[in-house]
DNA sequence: GCATTTCTATACGGTTCCGTATGCATTGGC
DNA sequence: GCCAATGCATACGGAACCGTATAGAAATGC
């Protein structure tokens, strides 16, 4: 079996991932990879059968890096407040988020890509309420708590403010504390 | 003088916008739009110069509609959380909404954009403190609770989860309870 | 080394799109 | 109703890109 794969498909996807963060689906162009690869599209049609194909590829990559590797990686822990910490820290991850966003934008004009992006978010959402439970029992408060976290998670990298004498980091860390806070709850 | 327009620029420019909610600004095609207008783009270069002066006429009416148009509107009510729930209303309404989270994912790979949107951000979350103080002393507080409220505009547009027994809507409402609810900041 | 297999560079046709040029058609002023 | 001016349809050149075909380059097994 000769010739091995100068160009292997996950350097085909790691470079689609970078595009479509950057631009979306339709800025993944097989053409200007390639160029960005140091090598033309002659290869691509020999692992992808055609762009379709490809951007499949980009979301079963996205799917597996934002679910199994994450959850893999943070069920060592103990503390249930580390554990939603460190979840939202990697799933958000500077590497992920941008595709994560990507993703989230590209649903709302492709049901398939839709159905995806629910079962990823449902059971990113399931361990976040879980974990919760372990601080509150009221079912609403849990439900929206989990809520709020998630949205916090996605929405502060949307949002352009300043937070006056504060930073990004320092504003979300309040925010996070107050979520995670047990002063009020418990009485509910 | 003869002839009066056909096409406005206004028609243009709400056909653009769609196509930016749809797709980004990658997907506004001048030809396409056209087709869809019924006419060809033949009239089109002689309202707007090119394709980026068009965007920048897109940003423009997303702009005033978001920031000028809602305060306008909101300013006559009386209860704060009133205000704040009628401006989030406005600002996230079904046909806006699209655009601004457009406009978002944008501004993650242009600078210009990045800077509009970071003007007409710290515009609405100015707002949204300003509200929260009439009922919260504590600034930290009041950070983090904005902080939360404008992620949360943003963020449940985004996520695809579902809430068990509840509607979205409802977790959604159990949300925003959670964040206008004073039975324990004015403790802090 | 040679044959064979596989990857990829090159070349091509087709499509989509931008921006310009040109001519026709429509409209208001007279 | 005609004139002048303007909007828009049509046509064109050029660029970017998709997908296919083909030939050459590279590497392995013998």
């Amino acid at each position: 079996m000769p010739a091995p794969i100068r160009t292997p498909r996950e350097r085909w996807v790691d470079a689609g991932l970078q595009a479509l963060a950057a631009h979306g689906p339709i800025g993944v162009r097989i053409e200007v990879l390639a160029e960005q690869l140091g090598v033309t599209k002659g290869g691509f049609y020999g692992q992808f059968a055609n762009r379709d194909d490809f951007l499949e590829a980009l979301l079963d990559a996205w799917e597996k890096r934002s679910t199994d590797d994450v959850l893999a990686e943070v069920e060592g822990r103990d503390d249930a407040r580390e554990r939603i910490q460190r979840a939202g820290a990697l799933t958000f991850a500077k590497d992920l988020l941008p595709i994560d966003l990507a993703v989230r934008f590209w649903a709302r004009s492709d049901r398939a890509v839709a159905a995806r992006l629910r079962r990823v978010d449902n059971r990113r959402m399931t361990y976040l309420r879980e974990q919760f439970a372990t601080l509150i029992d009221d079912p609403d408060e849990i439900e929206a708590r989990s809520t709020l976290a998630f949205s916090l998670a996605i929405g502060q990298q949307l949002m352009a403010v300043d937070h006056g004498p504060r930073s990004r980091r320092q504003a979300v860390a309040l925010a996070t504390s107050a979520l995670l806070s047990t002063d009020r709850a418990r009485r509910g």
